[in-house]
DNA sequence: GAACAGTTTCAGGTAGCCTGAATTCTAAGT
DNA sequence: ACTTAGAATTCAGGCTACCTGAAACTGTTC
């Protein structure tokens, strides 16, 4: 337990001093691309669980419905998600990625990637997958909280 | 290599993704003690280091030095923090945690270490030292790229 | 002694979050 | 069948924590 005696070995400052770290860097990297942050993520969290609703969408993205509303407005206006009518609920969207949403993660996926690595450049190949293992721990616990959510 | 083959699996996206997800319950946890997120931040910095400038201040938080200034002021406004002339260099001023800063880090403590134990919740102690093991190596990089800082 | 680099400060801008409230629909209970 | 509760969507408004630009001052270097 001495690791958490002092602040600096805090999980949640660390978490918050990396992606403080990374933040600039991997906005202007998608901004060159033509994409923010937080259609990054939309475009990543849908990959993995098509025809999901915005509602839902916000909920694996730790946001408000209110909040990824306005995220997924402007990814249907340009282009990058259309949506359905869920044949079952009259008032529920369902959210797919477009052929064009397909093409810009593909157009980032370098660029992603080269970042990635400088991130972990002081990790062994094996230090990495523990770290993103563990990091995944961390958030399948925080979405258990979210509630509704399966992971 | 396989990990990387998705963007679930790179570790900006998980870093976010966490990020996102304490951020909320995390800055409630501040607000009850009067305190906003870079206050915890500075403090936690300052005390590994104090004496720094608020332009260090601001490379070692990843942030520019104006955004610094903000924090800074308010925290010297509120007693957190003080400041001294730098002898050796008379524009530049030292800043250092006040009695009542230290009080505030203390004030704060167990929410925060229980906020981390629920993060950590799925992992073992031997995963958590783990993770901050290579969180750390993951910053320090980010830090080296910053310029002109001593890890 | 001139150019350069770093700190501080002032001014102004914005993205990405938030809450509140209205609407519409589904599901559940009586 | 009717009512109530719960969830998704949408509209309106607000704020914090970042940012850039520029000026003033100081120490360093050539």
């Amino acid at each position: 337990m001495n690791a958490m005696r002092e602040p600096e070995g805090y999980l949640i400052y660390l978490i918050k001093q990396v992606e403080l770290g990374v933040r600039r860097p991997f906005e202007e990297l998608l901004a060159a691309k033509g994409i923010s942050t937080p259609t990054y993520t939309a475009l990543t969290v849908l990959r993995r669980w098509p025809g999901i609703t915005s509602s839902e969408l916000a909920r694996r993205s730790f946001v408000r419905a209110q909040t990824m509303a306005e995220t997924v407005n402007a990814m249907l206006d340009s282009g990058l998600l259309r949506r359905e009518k869920d044949p079952a609920h009259g008032r529920q969207m369902l959210l797919y990625i477009t052929a064009e949403g397909d093409r810009m993660i593909d157009r980032v996926r370098d660029d992603v990637q080269d970042l990635d690595a400088v991130l972990a450049s002081a990790l062994s190949e094996e230090d990495r997958r523990q770290l993103i293992h563990h990091l995944r721990a961390c958030r399948d616990v925080l979405l258990a909280r979210e509630g509704r959510v399966r992971v």
